[in-house]
Order: C-alpha cells, then sequence, then structure tokens
DNA sequence: CGGGATGATTTGGGATACCATGGGGCCTTA
DNA sequence: TAAGGCCCCATGGTATCCCAAATCATCCCG
C-alpha cells in the first residue's frame, strides 16, 4: 500500500512535537522524501503534507503556467512561498511552525487525515465538523442520483 | 530540497547585514553560485534573488525575444542593468545596497520568501498583503481548473 | 475465551548543535 | 587619516538528537 488512508490522532508534547502516525511514516519512507513537506490548504482550514508525489504535483500544476505570468507568481507564492519542509526526528516526530499551527487553529493535538496521494493534518474537532459536513453532502449527492436514474439504493 | 521553500523573516543589524536563512543558504550552495544575484522584481515592490539557476532562467527569457529588439533590450536593461552580486559573509549574511532597500521599502526587516528556483526579499508586511492578494488569486483560479477538468478537488 | 507477554508506537526530557545576531578590530581605499 | 568593507569571535535562543518511560496493540498459551 503506497497512499495515505485512514486517520490518527495524536498529541503535541511541550516541545510542539507530534508523531506521524506509523503506517503515514512507512508511505513516506517508500515515497522517498526526506523530511514532511508541508502547506496551508488553498481553501480549507487544514494542512496539506506529503512527500516527492505531492511536491510532483504541485511542481506540475506550477508548469501549466506560463513562467513570468501573475497566476504562476501567485501560485508559487501561495503554495512554495508558505510551504515548509519539517524535519523528521529519529522517533518520527515534526513539529508543526506557529503560523502552520494558527492557520489550522491547532492547539494540542491533531488528526492526521489520509488522501491518497497526500494526507492532511487537522485539528481534531474542526475535521469531526468537516467530516460531518461531507457525509451530508454525499448523502445528498446519493439521493439527487437515485432519484434521476431509477434504481434501488446501494445500502 | 534543491528549490527554495517557505518564508523566513529575519532583521538587519547595525551594519545592515541580513542573514539569508540557513535552508536557503544550503540551496544556494547546491546551485554553486558565489554571492547573491538580486535584482527588482520587474512587477512587485520586491527583489528577486538566487543564483545560477535564476541566472539561466533570464538567459532563456531574453532568449525569447528577437536580438537588438526594443523589447530585448529593455528587458536587458531592467533585469541586468539593475541587478547587484551581493557577497556573503562567512556567517551567510549579505548587505543589501541603498537602491535595493528604497525600491522594496525595506528598513529593519526583510522576509525571504521561497519560490522554487529563485527566492524574494519583501518588506515583511508588504509580504503579508501581497500573500493575502496570491490567495486569493489562486482560489479563483483554481476554481476555474475544476470547472474545466472533471478531477477531484487538489485542495 | 481470558490473561499475559512481547514488540511496536507514542510520549517525555535532558543534552547538544546550529543559527541568527551583535560587536571588535584589521585592512583596504579614497 | 577617516570611512567603509570584511573577517573573526562571542552570545542567546531555539531546534535537533539521543536515550528513557509509558501506552497500546497483537499474538500466544493456558
Amino acid at each position: 500500500m503506497d497512499r495515505f488512508v485512514s486517520n490518527f490522532t495524536n498529541r503535541l508534547d511541550a516541545k510542539g512535537r507530534v508523531s506521524i502516525p506509523a503506517p503515514f511514516r512507512a508511505v513516506l519512507a517508500r515515497d522517498g522524501f526526506e523530511g514532511l513537506y508541508v502547506h496551508p490548504s488553498l481553501d480549507l482550514k487544514a494542512l496539506d503534507a506529503g512527500g516527492n508525489a505531492l511536491l510532483s504535483d504541485i511542481d506540475r500544476l506550477l508548469e501549466t503556467l506560463s513562467p513570468y505570468s501573475d497566476e504562476r507568481d501567485g501560485l508559487a507564492t501561495a503554495l512554495l512561498g508558505v510551504s515548509e519542509v519539517l524535519k523528521v526526528d529519529s522517533e518520527g516526530r515534526v513539529v508543526l511552525t506557529e503560523s502552520l499551527k494558527t492557520y489550522a487553529g491547532v492547539s494540542d493535538q491533531v488528526t492526521f487525515v489520509g488522501q491518497g496521494r497526500k494526507l492532511q493534518i487537522w485539528e481534531p474537532e474542526r475535521f469531526r465538523a468537516h467530516l460531518d459536513q461531507a457525509r451530508a453532502t454525499v448523502r445528498e449527492l446519493k439521493r439527487r442520483l437515485e432519484q434521476t436514474t431509477s434504481r434501488e439504493p446501494a445500502s
């Protein structure tokens, strides 16, 4: 398994360190990236994190824009300019910078959420709320699908 | 990591010296350039800086314009003509020239912002404002991309 | 089916190294 | 000789490393 799956909640210690969940560390190790690449999500109050896979996604996105264009500069600023490459200690922990914690509203606990090629870092309460809302959206979508197609519910 | 990522704010001392953030120094060292190449940004009240990678980007840009054209001369003047190659002292500090500081509105602090192959130098308050604007622009850009492609959000 | 027991993982803390910053003084240059 | 640039060393604060304790999960045996 080479992608981030499931979610884990860990606490920050007095020095602000958090353990990256072991399953996620395994994915990162296979990815081959030294450290943890983290940046604020563009539209959620959460952090996106990952390794080379995430980096190359960002690179690809930047390459679609012409050099020296405003769009590209803006994107580089909004992504690379506010990113951090966090060092991982020998126990698999990282320390989030102040600005990252502020952005995500993190204080003493964080929830790591698998997203396939990347992972997200949430303040636990916010993640619960986000999850509830996402489920509601999905239920709504499912209901609409069931109305247009005349198939029976898939449970 | 071979690109400029994240941002750091450092202060100028009484002699006008600023430390280049250590992670950026590491990138410059790998790039192999002696010193720090700096020029005013073409359209922002900030400075662009870097090493050989930035230099070769500029070269490539100039080559796209026909030799002896007014455009090329103008661009060469605006980039190369106002560039400085700053010496880096043994502690990794540089001294910005008066004209560079004036252009960027720098007084006693600067923010170094990673942009991948190059970095930018900002007066901290101006950078905050610029970042807000860049994020807004990117959100808009992302919305457009999501409409054209039917892929899932990249966050 | 319950109770340990074993190994992995997370959490904690002290020591250490690195880095941003400040200042002295020499040496060049005008 | 005065000014400025440059090199070197000193210091405080912070991040990193290494070792130890506690927590948790899994597996095995009774």
